[in-house]
DNA sequence: CTAATAGTGTCTATTAGACAGTATGTT
DNA sequence: AACATACTGTCTAATAGACACTATTAG
């Protein structure tokens, strides 16, 4: 069948164009969460859940935001690229990260053909020192779910992008869903498909993981974790029902917060290695 | 910044060179369940929970047993290779399919840099008439899980192939586990990662999804149901539990099952749209 | 004192687990 | 009749949802 006689032998003759080759990129969505103040001494700083972009500063879609990313070299593990890239937009190693999708249509990509592998990357604020290159911004992120209709909200100090999805429903011959843009006029690319599938992701994840935590700093108080799970899953929880459920995830400190206008409240921390 | 003036002119004079090019490739991982004739009249079949694997008949790894797949046409979309593939392997169309994982390490092929985009698949043998190519055949999977150490048994006819694999707990600054081959002799590439990893999301997903009744025949007895999901968590179940999770996913039909000397029983459907 | 949040007790409703029992075919 | 599986009833344990209550601070 071979007209070779060992692996060795074929290996050294191998000719590595017989098969068409494409570029590949890697897009990642770095999640966040920012306070908000709030014109009143008692009422605790409003969270909202928030995401990172960059400004493409050329063709193609210039001027247009999009999710950090780049090209994965030949000589790079996949993984090491949205690293290396997370790196230098946040100038912090370190960072949860893990793999959301392969996207790959053949027109994706107005250049050429460019099948991209998108990460999902979760990041506590405090890390960062405002040591954010000039290009990218915090957009914070609401969004509306009706008839699997998905509403999306990016605001930034001095921006709101808005883009629409549809969750696609494929009667069990593909994926459980899948996305489609429905409306988008300010975000480059597929990117609005990353997104909500990051936003899903972390949805989903934050019910049976322990992921939340690599979004908040070392010390925190509960009120505090309560508010992120309310944003993320983006609907209210009882106080004494979320007490009960993190309850085993995190340990009380000795130490308080303080001077907040209302009864202080003690921090807590993360607790490792009950799942 | 950009010497160009506008998009269009941009892409009229784009160089698709300027970025290194790989070659990709799929994996398919194609689940299924199958009877085992059992020789007692009264015994159920017992059933078993397969895969498809294929015999590589060159190098690399020639002779070796791996899993269906091929390279990524440059004008074809991602999932469209999976789909190609499925159908050349099974001659069905509309098998469920689903994204896994895409796999990058530089040196996961001893040919080349090859980035693979493994997919899911899941199929009921009894539309398959035994059309099987020859190079093809099922291996019934047995695994087992201690101490993150994941012990794999695939069965054939004619062969058996065993793997170790580990889960590697990566402490909340990547995945929430990857997986590492511990000890494998008989399969080719990194595919024992493939498997494991669709092992585990069906384990997963059979729990909150209704992907199982894309494995079973329309008319179907909950017993036969419960052992497919009992083969694929891995455990028993108690019936009266079952039955109450499984009613609002099935309809009773008025056939009934009977020639098994026991109890006949009711023959069910799958019921859509219930999540 | 008041507004605002922190934190707890408890009752109820729902769901999951366990076991025992009855039903009904084939040989 | 005996075996093997089909199917149901019911008790108990565990979990989730709801609400009301007490606690504590800055201003």
């Amino acid at each position: 069948m071979s007209k070779y006689n060992s692996e060795e032998e074929f290996l050294k003759n191998y000719d590595s164009s017989v098969f068409e080759k494409l570029s590949m990129t890697t897009d990642i969505i770095i999640f966040s969460v920012s306070d908000e103040e709030v014109n009143n001494y008692r009422k605790l700083s409003k969270k909202k859940f928030s995401v990172l972009l960059v400004k493409r500063d050329d063709y193609p879609f210039k001027d247009k935001w999009c999710l950090p990313g780049g090209f994965i070299k030949i000589d790079e593990d996949l993984e090491a690229a949205p690293k290396r890239i997370l790196a230098d937009e946040t100038n912090i190693h370190n960072i949860y990260l893990e793999q959301l999708y392969t996207f790959g249509s053949v027109n994706r990509d107005p250049r050429m053909r460019i099948v991209s592998t998108s990460y999902m990357a979760l990041i506590d604020k405090n890390r960062l020192n405002d040591k954010l290159n000039t290009n990218a911004a915090w957009f914070n992120v609401e969004y509306y779910e009706k008839d699997n209709i998905i509403d999306v909200t990016l605001t930034s100090k001095d921006e709101i992008l808005t883009f629409k999805v549809k969750k696609v429903l494929k009667e069990l011959t593909t994926d459980r869903y899948k996305f489609e843009i429905m409306e988008n006029n300010s975000i480059a690319f597929d990117h609005p498909l990353v997104i909500v599938s990051g936003i899903e992701r972390l949805k989903n994840k934050i019910e049976y993981t322990d992921i939340v935590f690599n979004m908040m700093p070392e010390y925190f108080t509960l009120g505090e974790l309560q508010q992120v799970y309310e944003l993320i899953l983006n609907k209210k929880l009882l106080d004494p029902a979320f007490r009960r459920i993190i309850s085993s995830k995190v340990v009380k400190t000795d130490k308080i917060k303080t001077g907040e206008g209302h009864r202080p409240s003690y921090l807590f921390k993360y607790k490792k290695g009950t799942n």
